[in-house]
RNA sequence: GGCCCGGUAGUUCAGUUGGUUAGAACGCUAGCCUGUCACGCUAGAGGUCGACGGUUCGAGUCCGUUCCGGGUCGCCA
């Protein structure tokens, strides 16, 4: 009754049709169900494709039948008979016309009851089903999400190898650089104390396969951060990253912008329009708040500074006087569903991200006004800024005043986008793709009273501002471009430096003594003495990309084996302790070792 | 490191003002059932209420500490 160890899988389950009724098929899966109705057993056997239902009756072989009825939930099972037209069909499944009428049925391996059920609709915790996660990735969904990943792989390299890009690969094993984010460290067995990184982006490695002459080069590469989690960051992420030799950043963006439409198209049949909007860093901060606006609604900041400025109320004077600015936004429509429970919500939340406050302004359907300010404002000043905000009967009108312009427009930005989501202005489905250009060059860090590279420090000026790199930091500009889909920073691209000379330049105003900026980029700047190529390119997040095309709330769902929050990896419980001889090898002690203190660790999990 | 939310059968959850033996659904086990497809019916098993400490005659419930998970701010050149 059992199979042959050579016999083939003929067909997959999820394929069956009408058109194959009367051949005899062998297919191999899953249990996804059993129904036993006595004299009939049905199974539904699932494979990567789909279910197909097996069929056992009073006609079917005695111990075929006993087989099936001692099959359970996830048993691995091969079956070979018979398509058939089913009696009831069931319109809700791609096979539901036929099943197999089983003549040969063999257990390839038991299972024991799974500590979830796996089916399509999930309620269990992310936490089990990241602990058991080869099952939780047998559900059809996570299957769909892990081969349209695939799938955009393989567009990905058909795209860039159409249009002569060549894919190398670089290395894993790098340099450790800790500018910007903290690098994951490996330590050398061989050069006992040294260590090598994981790359944060083979960022160099592509600059110098420039200089080699490579002229197009991308790579889908692995990148590693040892940064905190969210929900759209993990500490090892997959880039597209490309780079081209003799161009600008309109031929940069025309190649992102000719992957981006391959990909909506072949990936999900939709045709995006080219050429994508555009938006300078400055008028998106001033218009939404943000770097990284969701233009999928309207709902933009405006400006009331003129009004507030020379107004009684402290606060928004004060404000202004103080060099920053009064800004505010307008959520349409919203008097009813905003109480003042829930703006007080609003203004906790804008408070815990810099805000010293958030002043409103209710209006009722019948235009009666209830204000946190108007008291304090003349007539004609509280009229002048309902004006200003375009405010109508039963809207709510937000205010932000600060010494700092950026923080007025970054907390209404955050409050922008959670009044979009209570007031389910975003529609879901449509793909709102923008560039976001001229970022300033240094970005002033308050911690360390520094300008820091805003991008990274291999980014060129624009080339007005070269002159006053030195004396006005804070107007430089870069010739860098981030793109956006729907207020998600989907990849960020720049054109380089290639002169040996701006780039030290550059190098010393971010801090970087001469001595320095060689021990750790001598290679780089040697290289560029030997004929660097202008180029630039960019790296698309393509974790980020299909969470986007398959409308997924976390990383998560589109990484086969992702880590939870506080970056470890619930199924092999990594990051783990290792033995004392591995670490004697590479030459590490452990600081304050909670080893050996005697055998009372308390059990992890 | 800060803030917010959560942790009760295998799973998802309910559990009133602190009060007798902690419930439901699904899953699981067994039996019955000839067309099911979330099969149906009957019966059954299954609990360290995350952990520790405190208040109390009495704690799943109140308090403190802590662990774990999620989100977020800082951070992410």
């Amino acid at each position: 009754m059992g199979f042959a160890p050579e016999t083939k899988r003929s067909n997959y389950c999820g394929e069956v049709r009408l058109s194959d009724v009367g051949r005899e098929i062998t297919v191999a899966g899953w249990v996804q169900r059993r129904r036993d109705l006595g004299s009939l057993i049905f199974i539904d056997l699932r494979d990567r494709t789909g279910i197909l239902q097996l069929a056992f009756g009073e006609e079917t072989d005695k111990d075929v039948f006993e087989t099936a009825f001692s099959v359970r939930g996830e048993y691995v099972l091969m079956a070979k008979g018979v398509v058939r037209e089913r009696s009831s069909k069931n319109p809700d499944i791609p096979t539901g016309d036929v099943e197999i009428d089983v003549t040969q049925l063999s257990i390839l391996n038991k299972s024991e009851t799974t500590p979830f059920e796996i089916t399509e609709k999930c309620a269990t915790s992310e936490l089990t089903r990241l602990k058991y996660r080869y099952l939780d990735l047998r559900r059809p969904n996570l299957q769909k999400n892990i081969i349209m990943r695939h799938k955009i792989c393989k567009i990905t390299r058909d795209y860039f190898d159409e249009n002569g890009f060549i894919e190398i690969e670089t290395p894993m094993l790098i340099k450790s650089t800790p500018e910007g984010a903290r690098d994951f460290l490996v330590p050398s067995r061989i050069h006992s104390g040294s260590f090598y990184a994981l790359p944060q982006s083979p960022q160099l490695y592509k600059q110098l396969s420039m200089v080699a002459g490579f002229d197009r080069y991308m790579q889908i590469a692995r990148c590693f951060r040892d940064e905190d989690l969210r929900a759209d960051r993990q500490p090892e992420f997959t880039q597209i990253d490309f780079e081209m030799s003799f161009v600008g950043i309109e031929d940069v963006l025309e190649i992102g912008e000719g992957y981006m439409k391959r990909v909506f198209k072949e990936s999900l049949g939709t045709d995006i329009k080219t050429p994508f909007k555009r938006l300078t860093f400055s008028e998106a901060m001033e218009r939404y708040g943000t770097d990284k606006p969701d233009t999928r609604y309207k709902m933009e900041l405006f400006d009331i500074s003129d009004i507030a400025g020379g107004c009684g109320f402290a606060v928004f004077s004060g404000a202004v006087r103080g060099g920053g600015s009064v800004r505010g936004i307008t959520a349409k429509n919203a008097f009813s569903k905003l109480t003042r429970k829930e703006i007080d919500k609003l203004t906790e939340a804008a408070r815990g991200i810099g805000a010293k406050g958030l002043a409103w302004s209710r209006l009722g359907d019948d235009g009666a006004v209830t204000s946190s300010f108007a008291k304090f404002l003349s007539d004609e000043e509280n009229k002048a800024i309902l004006k200003a905000a375009e405010a109508e009967p039963g809207d709510v009108v937000f205010i932000v005043a600060d010494n700092k312009s950026s923080t007025a427009l970054s907390v209404l930005g955050a409050l922008r986008q959670t009044l979009a989501k209570k007031l389910d202005m975003i529609q879901s489905g449509t793909f709102d793709l923008l560039w976001v250009t001229e970022f300033p060059f240094f970005e002033f860090d308050e911690e360390t009273k520094q300008y820091v590279a805003m991008h990274h420090p291999f980014t060129s000026p624009m080339d007005e501002c070269l002159d006053y790199l030195e004396t006005e930091k804070s107007k430089v500009r870069a010739k860098a471009y981030d793109l956006v889909l729907n207020g998600v920073e989907l990849s960020s691209g720049s054109i380089r430096i290639t002169d040996p000379v701006l780039q030290k330049r550059v190098f010393k105003l971010l801090g970087l003594s001469d001595e320095e900026a060689s021990r750790k980029f001598g290679y780089l700047i040697d290289a560029f003495r030997y004929g660097a190529p202008p180029h630039g390119g960019m790296g698309i997040g393509l974790d980020r990309l299909i969470m986007q095309l398959l409308g997924c709330e976390s990383l998560r769902d589109v990484i086969a084996f992702p880590k939870v929050q506080n970056a470890s990896e619930p199924m092999t419980d990594c990051p783990s302790a290792v033995d004392t001889v591995q670490l004697d090898e590479l030459g590490i002690a452990l600081k304050a070792a909670a080893e050996g203190c005697g055998g009372d660790m308390p059990a992890k999990d």
